[in-house]
This record gives structure tokens, C-alpha cells and sequence, in this order.
DNA sequence: TTGACACTTGAACCCGAGTTGAAGTCAAGT
DNA sequence: ACTTGACTTCAACTCGGGTTCAAGTGTCAA
């Protein structure tokens, strides 16, 4: 088998991440300190599919102490846990995004040379918003 | 009219920033510093729903310089330009969201009490990311 | 043996968007 | 007269996720 080696190098650039990046996940315990030839980092063909994953969950917005977590959860149940709550936040993130995308979208209709803080569109918006805050007290 | 005028603690609360953020935009100037009253900022009503203005562009994940410039820009064209650049970024940050979304919802759905790195989902979506780098360069 | 090259370390620095703290000012109320 | 409360300034700090730097080490080829 003799599962062949990576550099830090060579991992770092087939998960498309810096170096730097590298050294700071194992720093964090992120990744395992795999071996080392003669001071430097060797790692294994499992630490590139960690990597790989740490990068994903980045995508889904997760924070490193919440991949931390994942990564040396005790159990499915643990780690479904944080993923569950990353989630939902993620839902809500992406609706509240997509508000906000429709809100500029709307906003970049108007017909007239106004300033943008003068647009009727926008001006409702801001009426929205203040008096939301209003009755929200 | 006689337009009443604010104070920086009413207007942030109208506007449901901190006073702090206030004073910052004020620094960076994206807020007038509309008046003093004894030393105090006192703001006009304008000025309040320019600060709602802020919060909507930043909620669509405007940077305080994109806003900068959309508040002083010349003209319409001016603005939407920078508008019409982040709608394209936003819609492109809630697809890659999405799909970020799309793959974690996934790897919940593991049924077995493995460790994340190793449920068969994300280990497919693992390959599936290291050949993309593989055939990228 | 000299150079190139990839790697090593720790510490310092970067960014954006504010927040925090210390020390002071001002007007109103008791 | 004193306290309270909201305000003022300026500089320094926070946070997350790294990056950059200086100085050094190890290996290989010409």
C-alpha cells in the first residue's frame, strides 16, 4: 500500500489553500501533525480529505470552533448537532439575503437621476424599516 | 416645520445601531455632521433615514466604501453601477450559499454513527472536490 | 560549494467594522 | 452643591482567519 506522502505543499495546492493556511488548522488542531522528514510536514491522503472538508464547512459559513467541534465530536449525535444549528442559521441567512437582494434589485429600477437616498423605492423601504423599530420597542 | 432635531442616542435607536457605529460613519463620512447643540451632534430627520439607507446596503452585503460611494456619487449612473456589481456578487454569494446549504443538509441525513469525515455523502463530495482542483490547473 | 528551492519557526501584522475605556463637558433635577 | 445621565474626544482594542516577515535548515543538481 504504502500510501505515498504529501508535503505541505503539494496538499495545500490539491485543496487549494495556502500554505500558511495549512500550518494555522494544524496550529488550531484542525489537522493532525501527521510525521515529519527531517523537520518537515508529511501528511497523509486522509489529512488532504480533511482539509478538503474543513473547506467545505467554511463554505457553509461554519466558523474554525465550530469545524473544531465537528471534527472531534464523540458521535454522529454531537456533530449533527452543531451541523443542525449551522443550518438553520444558514437558512435564515440566505432568506435575509435574498430579501436584501430584491430590496437593491428594486432599487436599481428606478427610472430617475436621483440620488439613491431620494429614490421613492428606497423611501419606502426606509419607512418600512423605521417604523418597524418604532412598534418593535 | 420646525423639524425636530435628534440626538445621536435617539437617532441610533430609531435607527437600531449602536451610537457608537454612529460616531464611526459620522468619521468616515457617510453620516453629515449635521449641527451641535453645546457640543452635542444634533441630526436631522434626513439624516436618520440616511443611517437606515446604510443598514439596508450593508444587510445586502455592501462594504462601508461601496456605500461611500453610492452615497456620493454624482449621478444615477454613478451609483447603480457600484448597485448593479454587488447584485451580481449577492446573486452569486447566495447560489454558492445554496449549494453550500444543499451538501450539508445532505451529510445530515447520514444514518449510521460515523465520524463526519468519514459519512459516504461528504466523502463523495470530497472526491468530487478534489478533482475539480486536479483538472483546474 | 554554490545556488536554487521548498520547507521550518515565532512573532508581528492585515482587514473591516466597529467597540471600549478614560477623562472630560454640559444641562437638568434634588 | 451635587449627582445623574447623556453626551464629547482620542487612542487602543476586539475578532476571525489567516498572511507576511526574518532568519534559519535540508536536499538536490551543476
Amino acid at each position: 500500500m504504502a500510501e505515498p506522502l504529501l508535503t505541505i505543499g503539494e496538499m495545500a495546492a490539491r485543496a487549494g489553500v495556502a500554505t500558511s493556511a495549512v500550518r494555522y488548522y494544524e496550529r488550531r488542531g484542525l489537522l493532525p501533525a501527521d510525521a515529519r522528514e527531517s523537520g518537515q510536514r508529511r501528511y497523509k491522503q486522509e489529512t488532504l480529505r480533511r482539509l478538503v472538508f474543513i473547506g467545505m464547512l467554511q463554505d457553509a459559513g461554519l466558523g474554525l470552533d465550530d469545524i473544531d467541534g465537528i471534527l472531534h465530536a464523540s458521535g454522529a449525535a454531537e456533530w449533527k448537532a452543531i451541523g443542525t444549528r449551522r443550518l438553520h442559521a444558514l437558512d435564515e441567512h440566505i432568506a435575509q439575503l435574498q430579501r436584501a437582494r430584491d430590496v437593491l434589485a428594486l432599487a436599481l429600477l428606478c427610472r430617475y437621476d436621483h440620488p439613491a437616498t431620494e429614490c421613492h423605492i428606497m423611501g419606502a423601504e426606509i419607512d418600512r424599516r423605521l417604523e418597524q423599530t418604532q412598534t418593535a420597542q
